[in-house]
Parts: structure tokens; C-alpha cells; sequence
DNA sequence: CCCGTATGAATGAAGG
DNA sequence: CCTTCATTCATACGGG
């Protein structure tokens, strides 16, 4: 139910939307707005983490394999979820009692071009950096295309669509000295014409991170 | 190896990290970023949930047995890092310098989880005024326990029941519903003094309200 | 076989 | 919004 609302376009109900929700859900039983609001907040940032992986594992992928070229490529099959026009988006029935009126919360896709920027945000603000962290991530991450912004990346998998084949043992421990970060995954804009990626941006990192500011080059080092 | 990372300190590994991580682990087998981060995710907290089993059972211990005598050692086989004598807080120090790169991302010692202020404590009241700006109402809204009436509009139910039952699947996903209990405490692989100590309480438990009336010895969930 | 433990995954809830 | 936590679910495994 709720989902079918975020399929909607619903991304961040207001007080009242809450409200109306909240109410239609207690039907099923407890619950409360706040428990609404939470959903809809985790289910947003995890949607979008999601993609935000998915992307970028994407643009691994791409690069990996034809590295190099060819202009065409169509965006992965964007299986569900925001892919509306940025204008109309699918909120359409009307005919509906409750006004629940959904707007259309502005799904916002983006191709592996990767061009639309943020909210209307005006970048820097907050007097905080908006970089935003170049860290953690949370989980759910699971592959399935699509893009948004990808400013850090994390995970990728690699796998290659298919077979999440469930994690393995995580083996045996190594005693690998590791430690040493040899590298690190900076990626500059691609160049080419079309998926560029941000990547890069961290800086931050706070505490910790790792020096070694120029690792990197893993397989992807995309120029 | 991942272990030996999580020995080196690690515990919330930053994406670039994570990224690190994978890559390496990959070789061994298909694993992706998320995996590594429920790998730490999960190790960490069932390292902390661990420990504070330990603590409690020795703290219970402590009482029950005897009031006064000496502290005890041997805690419990602290199989790792952590280990540290429930009573007096080995953390001497606790300023966020992990820096450095590479290893030490946090030599503290993690107490039961609730060192400061960590969450967990609900603590009763949150007076916070609900006022949603021109956006929404984010979260800070949380419905006031007691001291019912006051709606400020946004959440809160209408619905008089209430009983808090926690929230529910928010829809079926499956069926369940049940409350189950499991208890098992069991801790000690080490075998030693089993002493078990059925936490739990709950079934109803849950956070928030503190009555403590009857109290008994509600293990104080300390520090 | 069933049971209990270990662990990956997912998600609700807060704090900031 | 982002992070981090706590809990819970679902399994895989190893013994009795």
C-alpha cells in the first residue's frame, strides 16, 4: 500500500498526507503517523541508494567491458519506479474520493548521463559543505538500474546482473597485512559524452579516511 | 579478513573502503559492497550485543552473589577487542581521533551501547514542538506519550485504541504478526559458569515507559 | 529429523 | 537527508 503510493509519485507526504495514510493503514492495525513518515523517509533513501549502486555498478560495468566506446547505450532497463517525465508524472486518477491529492513528488531519473543536478537546492548552503559524505553507506543496495545523482559510490558488485549468489562464507580470514589502501576508487567525469559521473566529490570523509589521496585505478579508473 | 580489518578497528568502513574491501574479497568469490557492509554492520552489532549480555549476566551475577565482593574478573572471554570490566570504563579517552588512515578507527571501547546517550533511551518526554515549516513537518514530532490531546496536527492518530503494538509489517509481507519470543541467551561459548540470565522482558517490554514500578532488579541498562 | 546457533539481509526508528 | 542502531527474518550448518 505504501508502496503503491511511492509508486505514485509520493515521496515525502505532508503533514496531512500522513495523516490520511496513517488513518487508511489503521485499519490493518496499529500504527502511527510517525511510522508512516519513517517509511516513506527509509524507503526514499534506500530506493535511492539503491539505484545510486546500481548505477554506478553500471558504469563499472560499462566501462569495464566496452571501455571505450561507442556513444550508444541505452539506459538500463529501469525497472519500476520513477521513471516519469519530469513533468507528468502518473498521478492522474482523479476519480477518487479522499483527496489524497498525490503530486507528483518529481520523480527525477537520470540517465547515465547524469546531468540533472539536485533538488532545486542551490548547491552549496547550509554554510555546510554540501558534499555530502562520501561515506557509509547503508545497505540495500541491490542491483537494478537506474540513476539519480551519483555522487559517491560505494558498492559496486560486480557480478554483473544476474546471481547475487548470496554472500559466500566471507571467508577465511587472511592475514593479509592489508591495511594499506592501495586503492581507491576516484573517478573523474568520464569524459565521454554521456555518463560522466561526479564521482569523486568525498574530500570529506571526515575523520578517518584514508590518506593516500591518490589511490585509485582499480579497474575502473575511468581517465 | 574482514575480521582482521574489524580487529584493526574498523567498524564502519566508508564506502571507499567498503569499495576496497569488496574488490579484494572478489577475488575469492562473487561478493558485492553491500555485502561487505552487512558483513560489518552486523558483525559490529552483534559484537556489541554480545558484550552487553556479558555485562548484564555479570552484573546480575554480581548482585545476586554478592554485593560486595570483589570485582571479579574474568569477564567473560571478551573474545575480542572490547573487553573491559564492566565497571569502570577503561575509556579514558573519547574524542574522535581516528584519523590517520589506515588503522585505528576508533580504539573505544564500546561499553553495553549505551556509554553517553546513545539511543535506546526514549527516554519520557520529548517536548518537542511540532511545527512543520514550510515543508513538511520532519520528524521531531513524536507523539506524546502521555499528555494525549495536543495534537498539533500532524501525526497522531484518531483512533482510540492504540495500543502500541508496535508497528506492524506495514503491509503483509508475510504473515507473522505473532509476537515470538526466543530467548536464548545462551551466551558463553566458553562454557564456563553458565549462568544464564534470561534478559528479555520482553514481550512487552520495548523501550519507553520506564515504569519501573515493581521494579525488582531491572537491570540497569547502565552507563 | 528437529533444534539451536551463526550470519546475511532487511527494515523500523532515531539523532543530528 | 544522512548515519547509525536495534530488531527481526530467513537460512545454512552441525549435532544430538
Amino acid at each position: 500500500m505504501l508502496e503503491s503510493l511511492y509508486k505514485q509519485g509520493i515521496r515525502t507526504p505532508s503533514a496531512d498526507q500522513i495523516q490520511q495514510i496513517t488513518s487508511r493503514l489503521k485499519a490493518y492495525g496499529t500504527i502511527e503517523g510517525k511510522n508512516v513518515f519513517y517509511w516513506f523517509q527509509n524507503h526514499k533513501a534506500r530506493q535511492r541508494q539503491k539505484q545510486k549502486q546500481e548505477n554506478l555498478a553500471y558504469i563499472n560495468r560499462y566501462i569495464h567491458h566496452h571501455h571505450r566506446a561507442q556513444p550508444v547505450f541505452h539506459p538500463p532497463p529501469c525497472t519500476n519506479v520513477v521513471c516519469a517525465g519530469p513533468y507528468f508524472v502518473p498521478q492522474a486518477d482523479h476519480h477518487h474520493h479522499h483527496h489524497l491529492g498525490f503530486y507528483p513528488q518529481c520523480p527525477k531519473v537520470l540517465l547515465p548521463s547524469g546531468s540533472i543536478k539536485r533538488r532545486g537546492r542551490p548547491i552549496g548552503k547550509t554554510g555546510k559543505a554540501l558534499f555530502y559524505n562520501g561515506n557509509a553507506y547503508d545497505h540495500t543496495m541491490v542491483p537494478s538500474p537506474d540513476t539519480e545523482n551519483l555522487n559517491n559510490g560505494a558498492f559496486n558488485n560486480g557480478g554483473g546482473a544476474t546471481n547475487h549468489q548470496e554472500t559466500l562464507p566471507l571467508f577465511p580470514l587472511h592475514p593479509t597485512g592489508v591495511s594499506e589502501e592501495t586503492l581507491m576508487a576516484s573517478s573523474s567525469p568520464t569524459g565521454s559524452t554521456s555518463c560522466e559521473t561526479t564521482i569523486s566529490a568525498r574530500g570529506v570523509d571526515n575523520h578517518e579516511s584514508n590518506n593516500e589521496g591518490s589511490g585509485e585505478h582499480r579497474f575502473i579508473d575511468f581517465f
